[in-house]
DNA sequence: GATTTATGAATGAAGG
DNA sequence: CCTTCATTCATAAATC
């Protein structure tokens, strides 16, 4: 069995990226045999089962005895969230939660392109249940986006035909670390992105697809 | 509900799933984009954070009363999970040859401060004959290179000058490793710690963004 | 082989 | 918008 440790060292020597077409365009994505994708998925629900298991312990734990010096510690308080005043000895600049975070890629992913000023105000107010933010931090964070998904592609685009005739025994398909395309046409249809995301949402006490047992069911 | 099952399941109804052809011999394989297998790791690095937190808090709180009713017992060491670690987590990062780091220095000392986007081209089609490189790494390259040597220049001027506390601010980046070596102490910085910790935090009520109902915007 | 250091990369913000 | 900068994160390389 290939483990996954050995299938990322595979990634990185011998990349199993490949030029493909998919729907009449030409991208550049990773290939995963059923076995690798299988390993990968086991490793997942491992992870799944030991979150929920620690977390019904913590529950159980923590309700027999009332701790509150201890409590989960400072898991609860991020200082983030929690300090929004001084910045006597903390960063000045904004860094968004991860559920702000998620909140943020989802509408952009909806491709409104520009967010108006009243979108942005919107936003900003969701967004700040989640956490300490202003108005021009999403400003940025969609200003940032963009310009940057753009010049991925661009990137990406650019490694395609640069090296089409010259001599050295650089493959055209092998670009070292091109990092995350963003096809947003792709992004919308299947959004793996978004699954993950919420495979790792907690705040549901009730864990429903965190249960092993309903992985237990294939192969 | 939204579990790696379903994820694989998606993967199959999708036409993610694609006829390749790999040395000679043809293969059903899955197919991901490079943004989906970085935020699969992503999403792994956070199981493998909370998990860690957890098992720390658990051992805080079974150490404080011995309750011996339900311990993690074999939960440790799953033998899938011993075998894999959060080792898939890590990244590939580009290093530059001998050869190319000589010829970027050399470019550097040049003094042609803003490396255009022309000039990146071009010296990247050059060290491209010494070794695997894209434009970006060639780009990143220049940008840090700059920064610290600037932040040096500044750091010598500094001390000459005087305060002894200007330390904290100038001294960032080596205190930040000196943090790194304990873990036990919060930070006030981003990192996948606070990420897991937001995501654990199971006494959030809820979050519309991050209904799954929400998400089926594709067909 | 565990720590520490050096450095490639990611990203929020400012400038234009 | 696009470019640039400053800071921080993460990991390869170096060190002990």
């Amino acid at each position: 069995m290939v483990n996954a440790m050995e299938w990322q060292k595979q990634q990185q020597q011998n990349p199993n990226q490949q030029r493909n077409v998919i729907a009449g365009e030409i991208m550049y994505v990773k290939v995963m045999t059923d076995e690798q994708l299988e390993t990968l998925r086991k490793q997942i629900a491992v992870y799944a089962t030991i979150c929920e298991k620690l977390i019904e312990m913590h529950k159980t734990l923590s309700a027999q005895q009332d701790l509150a010096g201890i409590r989960l510690g400072s898991m609860y308080c991020d200082p983030l969230m929690a300090s929004s005043g001084h910045k006597i000895t903390s960063r000045q600049r904004w860094t968004p939660t991860s559920v702000q975070l998620q909140i943020l890629e989802r509408i952009f992913d909806q491709g409104t392109g520009t967010p108006s000023k009243e979108k942005i105000k919107e936003i900003t107010a969701e967004l700040s249940k989640h956490g300490q933010i202003s108005e021009t931090n999403v400003y940025n964070w969609f200003q940032n986006r963009r310009a940057r998904s753009k010049r991925k592609q661009q990137n990406v685009a650019a490694s395609n035909n640069t090296n089409t005739n010259t001599e050295s025994e650089v493959e055209t398909e092998v670009d070292s670390k091109d990092k995350k395309t963003k096809p947003e046409e792709f992004q919308s249809q299947q959004s793996l992105a978004n699954v993950a995301a919420q495979n790792v949402c907690f705040h549901n006490p009730d864990l429903p697809y965190l249960n092993p047992e309903s992985n237990k069911s294939d192969s």
